[in-house]
DNA sequence: GGGCGCCCAAATA
DNA sequence: TATTTGTGCGCCC
C-alpha cells in the first residue's frame, strides 16, 4: 500500500497508540519478509516500551532504548492496532503486544516488506538514501543541480531514492503532470525553471495526499487499519482514457522501466 | 544504468 | 481457467 504519504499516515495513526507502551510479546508468525526477520527480537524487545517513531524515506523507526525496529510496508504492507484477543488474519506476519491489551499487527501479503533492528539505529538500508521531499535540503535547485549530464527519463530520475526518497509510481507520475513534465523527458535536458516547479508540485502532491490521509485517521485502529490509497487526488495515475483536467484530451498510459506511466500527451512536454 | 525477481491477489482475457 | 498487472527496491549483469 504505501508511498511516502502512506507511511506518514501510518506513523502518524501508530504514535497515539503504541508510544510508551510496553511490550509484553514478540510474536513472528513467520520467519522471514523479504529478509529473515531477527528470531532475537523476541527476547530483546521483551518488557521494552516505546519510546519514539520516526519516518524516513518509507521505513518506519520505532525506537526502543535497546535499539531501533526498522519496518518497511513493501507493496502490500499494512499496520493496524487491535485488541489481543482480535482473530489473527490471513498475510499478519509479526505482531507485538503490549501490556495495555493491544497488538501491533503487520500484515503484508505479497511480503516484499521487511522487520528489521539496529541497536544503534543506523543500518545499510538507510546510508545511500537521497534528501527527504518535504525537508527544506530537498530546495528548489536540487534536483536541477543532480540532473546535470543524466540522460535517464525524469520519471525514472525522480523516483531514485539516492536523489529524493519517498516518490512512488503514483506520486512520480502525479507531479509530473502537475509541473506539465513529459515523463519520458532525459533528466539532463530539463531546465532549472522546470526542476523549481517540479520540486515544488512534489512538496504540494505529497502534502495533498497527507492532508487526505489524515481524514482516516480516526479508522486507524479499527477493523480496517489500512489507511489506503488516496485515489480522490489522483489526475492521471490509473487514468487511463480519461480527460484531462486541463486540455480535456484523454489521458494515455505508456511503460517506462517496466512500470506504468500515465500522462497527457497534450499539456507535459 | 537497466532489467530481474521476490510473492500474492484482484482484475482481465 | 489462464494470464496480466500491481503502491518497492536490492541485487546482478
Amino acid at each position: 500500500m504505501p508511498e511516502l504519504p502512506e507511511v506518514e499516515i501510518t506513523k502518524r495513526g501508530l504514535v497515539p497508540l503504541i508510544i510508551n507502551q510496553e511490550v509484553s510479546r514478540v510474536i513472528l508468525h513467520r520467519e522471514n519478509l523479504r529478509w529473515a526477520i531477527p528470531k532475537n527480537l523476541i527476547t530483546i524487545l521483551a518488557n521494552q516500551k516505546i519510546k519514539t517513531i520516526k519516518r524516513r524515506a518509507k521505513y518506519l523507526l520505532i525506537k526502543f532504548e535497546a535499539g531501533t525496529l526498522i519496518i518497511h510496508l513493501g507493496m502490500s504492507g499494512s499496520i493496524k492496532v487491535v485488541d489481543i484477543k482480535t482473530p489473527l488474519l490471513k498475510h499478519e506476519h509479526f505482531e507485538l503486544q503490549f501490556n495495555n491489551g493491544t497488538s501491533m499487527r503487520l500484515n503484508d501479503p505479497r511480503r516484499f516488506g521487511a522487520v528489521l533492528f539496529s541497536k544503534d539505529g543506523s543500518h545499510k538500508l538507510l546510508d545511500s538514501l537521497g534528501v527527504e521531499p518535504l525537508e527544506a535540503v530537498f530546495n528548489n535547485g536540487y534536483l536541477y543541480q543532480k540532473s546535470r549530464n543524466k540522460r535517464k527519463n525524469i520519471k525514472d530520475f525522480i523516483m531514485d531514492s539516492k536523489i529524493v526518497v519517498g516518490v512512488g509510481n503514483i506520486y512520480a507520475c502525479e507531479s509530473l503532470f502537475m509541473a506539465s513534465i513529459n515523463p519520458q523527458r532525459k533528466a539532463g535536458n530539463v531546465s532549472k525553471t522546470r526542476y523549481k516547479i517540479l520540486t515544488q508540485c512534489i512538496k504540494d502532491i505529497l502534502t495533498q495526499a497527507i492532508k487526505a490521509g489524515g481524514t482516516t485517521l480516526q479508522d486507524f485502529s479499527q477493523v480496517d487499519g489500512n489507511p489506503g490509497y488516496f485515489t480522490q487526488t489522483l489526475s492521471v495515475y490509473g487514468c487511463e482514457n480519461k480527460t484531462c483536467h486541463f486540455c480535456k484530451s484523454k489521458i494515455i498510459k505508456i511503460v517506462q522501466n517496466q512500470r506504468s506511466t500515465f500522462y497527457c500527451r497534450k499539456c507535459q512536454t
